[in-house]
DNA sequence: AAACAGTGCAACCGCTCTGAC
DNA sequence: TGTCAGAGCGGTTGCACTGTT
């Protein structure tokens, strides 16, 4: 079905393009215009097949390309967008002024997805995975506390919860214990994932704190049900992100003033009224370090916020 | 200084989609 | 309606660069 022939079956140059044929192709599409790729290469003087010469001009040579960083904006967007659309890079382009498919694929593959699977986030279905979490620094934490524990308990499965104050109180007594708890662990995360995905779609969130908090509290027993009515909902996520930042290499314990603002901010609310807008004022900062990034996507972790305007059946 | 490992990215591969005939 | 060629897309590879030992 009308594959293009191999360059390589043609005799036709591969590789990394030099700066004649770079200028070749430039001068070319600039008198000609781009498009009828296969007959370009031949007419502009290029041993190339047109494949390549439109991924080149494309991803590369075209004036409105823009080169560099990523900003911290643009990562967000990139989310939010494969939230929704998945892999679909192009479409995920079309909302990037300047940027590539390719470019944002080799985004995605070398640095947020590495950052997300660090979080403890699938980067597939953005949903949180305790497998995915690295546990293991994650009670290394000096914020490591029954009550974070408690908050964790609203995101993650019943399982996890009781799993993590077996590690705690194991971390206190017996390291031996602690080792062994974390190795069962492998066995409990193929367990869970067997069991209804634990998606945190932020559509989904008002349901799940509404629905699943009483249903929890419930199979809890005496305080620690009447410590889930005081500490649920709307800490539940700032409390999620304290717990976390120690992997990101940065103590978050000298800089988490978005977090207490964050507390004080929604004291007032009840799980109902949960905003998660309440959770996006982090700083953002172009140019950040790695770590900085960890610590703000800290706070942007479940924001699946879709940008106004934004038409989904464009993309399908 | 050399060897090795890890990382990032440009480019290619091969499949699917679309439109012309 | 079926076939074909061209174009587009997502996945993957290979190499250059950087950091570590």
């Amino acid at each position: 079905m009308g594959r293009s022939p191999c360059c390589d079956k043609n005799g036709l140059k591969k590789g990394p393009w030099t700066p004649e044929e770079d200028m070749k192709l430039i001068q070319y599409i600039q008198m000609h215009g781009p498009g009828n790729w296969r007959t370009l290469p031949k007419n502009a003087g290029l041993q190339r097949c047109g494949k390549s010469c439109r991924l080149r001009w494309t991803n590369y040579l075209r004036p409105d390309i823009r080169r560099g960083r990523f900003s911290f904006e643009e990562e967000e967007t990139i989310i939010q967008l494969h939230s929704v659309l998945g892999n679909k890079w192009s479409a995920i382009a079309a909302r990037l002024p300047g940027r590539t498919d390719n470019e944002i694929k080799n985004y995605w593959n070398t640095h947020i997805r590495k950052r997300l699977l660090r979080m403890g986030i699938d980067p597939v279905t953005h949903a949180t995975r305790l497998d995915l979490l690295d546990l293991s620094s994650l009670l290394n934490s000096p914020q490591l506390n029954l009550t974070n524990l408690l908050h964790l308990q609203t995101l993650l499965n019943p399982e996890a919860l009781r799993l993590a104050l077996s590690l705690l109180s194991s971390h206190t007594e017996n390291p031996d214990i602690l080792l062994q708890k974390l190795q069962e662990n492998h066995l409990l995360n193929s367990q869970l994932q067997n069991q209804a995905p634990i998606v945190q779609r932020p559509n989904q969130f008002d349901n799940i704190i509404t629905q699943q908090i009483p249903n929890q509290s419930q199979s809890l027993q005496g305080d620690m049900g009447q410590i889930f009515q005081n500490n649920l909902s709307d800490q539940c996520l700032n409390s999620f992100c304290n717990g976390i930042p120690d992997q990101f290499g940065a103590d978050l314990s000298s800089d988490n003033s978005s977090f207490q603002s964050l507390n004080s901010n929604s004291s007032n609310n009840n799980s109902q009224n949960l905003s998660f807008d309440s959770v996006l004022s982090t700083p953002l900062i172009n140019g950040s370090t790695e770590d900085e990034r960890d610590q703000s996507f800290c706070s942007n972790l479940l924001r699946f916020e879709i940008p106004e305007g934004l038409d989904f059946d464009n993309f399908m």
